[in-house]
RNA sequence: GCCAGUUUAGCUCAGCGGUAGAGCAGCGGUUUUGUAAACCGCGGGUCCUCGGUUCGAAUCCGAGAACUGGCUCCA
């Protein structure tokens, strides 16, 4: 379970209270000194610009010095003194043509005019102010910047801050801009508040999946023989794996879904049809050329075939064949096929996070083809299955993003099809209304083909994650050409649930780590229990082997320490190696009959009697108990 | 893919132009022990790779790879 009591995540854009905009109000007057600051030290920076964020504020900036995290002491001293000089925010309402004139003179985000040097990023953010909406400067000091506030009304409000680092962005986030440094820095009210962020950072680097999937041996990567973003599942993750499969199978046979298995490759037509080539080519594994089956002794003259294979990057059109490999009747729906299928994506480098972003993916996937009649009910019973794993996993904070289309862009970013989205939308709305789950609507971001959901999750150190996908789709069975013959004896579309409630195997167990500090519960820890012997004279082995039998008939994860180390040395490897339940055996557990049992975390719970101590073993595990 | 940083024993890291180090882990021995670490000894390295500078490179320079922090991206 997790062992510490942090603040909750502040949910970004979802809620603002009053704390939280006065929050907003420091971060963004701490950019504001921040830039300040450096042009002190640094006079012909050039400012992009700089917001406020989760935790703190940034800045983008063009200099040709490369500042490093070695000037952020001198930065800080001078925003000390910035501070420290309470300065009065000042809001200055100007005109557009003043506005591009002191951008000209070099005056915006700077502490004077800078003849031949205009404020050309601030020209560049002018332009993206509407007509008709008002232009602001704030002024702090010497320092003016273009800005639409709000701010403190003082330096000296600023509470407690520090610089942490510095990345580099793209001007407007456009990769096609230059380049620009961007300075990081956190701010709070208090001292105490920033202490407690660096102390939750601290917690979650402690509980870093990657840190801890290589202490525990859980997975490797192996970029030299197998390739960056391709996991290698060790015995002990492959475990947490197998015991994720089996929920989910489990779950999905009582919902009524069947199981299929597809190979991992398709030819090139089924990605043209999908409408996933050209468009994602980048992103997928480069094709494999072969020559046509048929053709290699052709006649005389004849160029062999050549046939392209690609690697799936996901299993939908697979199972739109399977779909389609018989004559389907509405008397067949809905149809739910599901498979835990592995994919390869070909994520950029620079993208690869740990078992977070991978190349090599397991998806808990599953294709549910339905009437429009059956959708709403189709839809809930998805929403249910992930509220049902959220409770096995004590998975407290959740958000549903439901993405909508922009009628405007219907045809272009969106499938033509202005009936389907709106009925579609109203019903996944409705559905989500009435189970009363917790989720925001944010518009123009639905998938090319249909509405989606994300599915975002919070670990306990306050990690965002987005679990899943969950995806309407009504344009892609089409492309198939799928059917079913109707009632009324007419072939009809159907339409298609793409869902995942547990994503992928790598996202998954990256989010488990973390979620439990590595302290799995018994159903999914790696080693379920330890039997360790007081000595290694025969006696008390004989009796702890016939108990480590015992487990093992009962398919328990056990396994056996009967060295003669002594055993606050035994006990401290099994605790190190987070070994869910100790079976501790001396002389007189043989004597009683007992073993004494201890828990990982929790210590000693004193001796029981040898079958209470299985049962008990065997109850949690079947019950999958946190 | 782009910018920056990092890469030394299985792991965590020190060394930063002059014979490659520590702790933990591992192996061997001694110790027979009641709930988080007994003692002694031993082995272990292409200092990421390739090239350059130098009498001499883990150390300085260049190129490449991987990882990390961001950016862009995430069907």
């Amino acid at each position: 379970m997790p062992d510490t009591n942090l603040n909750p995540p502040e949910h970004g854009n979802l809620v603002k209270n009053q704390d939280s905009a006065e929050l907003e109000r420091i971060r963004h007057s701490a950019a504001h000194v921040m830039a300040h600051a450096i042009l002190r030290l640094w006079p012909h920076a050039q400012f992009a610009s700089g917001p406020a964020v989760d935790t703190g504020f940034y800045y983008d900036l063009e200099l040709d010095h490369r500042i490093t995290p070695d000037d952020f002491p001198a930065i800080e001293a001078e925003m000390q003194k910035i501070i420290a000089a309470n300065y009065p925010f000042e809001k200055i309402t100007v005109t557009r043509e003043q506005a591009i004139k002191d951008a000209q003179s070099g005056r915006l985000g700077a502490l004077s005019e800078r003849p031949g040097h205009p404020s050309k990023f601030k020209l560049g953010n002018i332009e993206d102010i509407p007509e008709g909406e008002p232009i602001t400067y704030y002024k702090s000091g010497d320092f003016i910047d273009l800005c639409a506030g709000p701010h403190v009304a003082r330096t000296g409000d600023i509470g407690a801050f520090k610089l942490t680092s510095v990345a580099s962005a793209y001007y407007k986030g456009d990769e096609r801009n230059p380049q620009l440094q961007r300075v990081y820095g956190v701010a709070f009210k208090t001292k105490a508040e920033l202490d407690q962020y660096f102390a939750m950072l601290e917690e979650a680097k402690r509980r870093d999946h990657r840190k801890l999937g290589q202490e525990m041996g859980l997975y490797v990567i192996d970029p030299e023989f197998v390739g960056q973003g391709m996991p290698l599942w060790l015995p002990k993750g492959a475990v947490i794996c197998e015991e994720l499969e089996k929920l989910a199978k489990e779950t999905e046979f009582l919902a009524g879904y069947v199981r299929v298995k597809t190979p991992h490759i398709a030819k090139e037509k089924m990605y043209l049809t999908s409408g996933h080539l050209p468009y994602y080519a980048d992103s997928m594994f480069p094709p494999m050329v072969l020559r046509g089956e048929n053709t290699g002794q052709g006649p005389a003259g004849t160029q062999p075939e050549q046939e392209r294979y690609y690697l799936k990057a996901m299993n939908c059109p697979h199972h739109h064949r399977i779909f389609a490999a018989q004559p389907r009747s509405y008397r067949d729906l809905p149809l739910r096929l599901a498979e835990y299928g592995t994919c390869y994506r070909y994520e950029q480098s620079g993208e690869l996070f740990g078992l977070m972003r991978v190349r090599s993916l397991n998806m808990n996937d599953a294709h549910i083809y339905c009437t429009p009649e059956q959708f709403a009910e189709e839809f809930n019973a998805v929403n249910q299955m992930y509220l049902k794993y959220f409770k096995i996993f004590g998975i407290e904070k959740y958000v549903m993003r439901f993405s909508t289309h922009d009628p405007a862009k219907l045809g272009q970013k969106y499938v033509g099809e202005p009936e389907l989205w709106k009925q579609t939308e109203d019903m996944v709305r409705q559905v989500l209304k009435d189970s009363g789950i917790n989720y925001v609507e944010v518009p123009d971001e639905a998938a090319f083909y249909g509405p989606k959901i994300d599915v975002q999750i919070w670990s306990v150190i306050g990690r965002e994650f987005t679990l899943a996908t969950n995806q309407v789709d009504f344009a892609v069975p089409k492309r198939f050409g799928l059917e079913y013959r109707d009632r009324d004896n007419t072939m009809k579309t159907p339409l298609c649930i793409h869902r995942a409630p547990l994503g992928t195997h790598e996202r998954f167990i990256g989010f488990l780590i973390e979620h439990y500090a590595g302290n799995f519960p018994l159903w999914l820890a790696p080693e379920q229990v330890r039997v360790l012997t007081l000595n290694d004279s025969a006696e008390l082995v004989s009796y702890a082997q016939a108990i480590v039998n015992e487990l093992r008939t009962k398919f328990v994860r056990v396994s056996a320490d009967f060295s003669p180390a002594p055993i606050r040395a035994k006990i401290a490897d099994a605790e190190a190696e987070r070994v869910h339940t100790m079976f501790v055996i001396g002389p007189r557990d043989k004597q009683a009959g007992a073993v004494s049992v201890r828990v990982h975390g929790k210590g000693n719970l004193g001796a029981k009697p040898v079958a209470q101590a299985i049962e008990e073993i065997l109850h949690a595990i079947t019950n999958r108990l946190p």
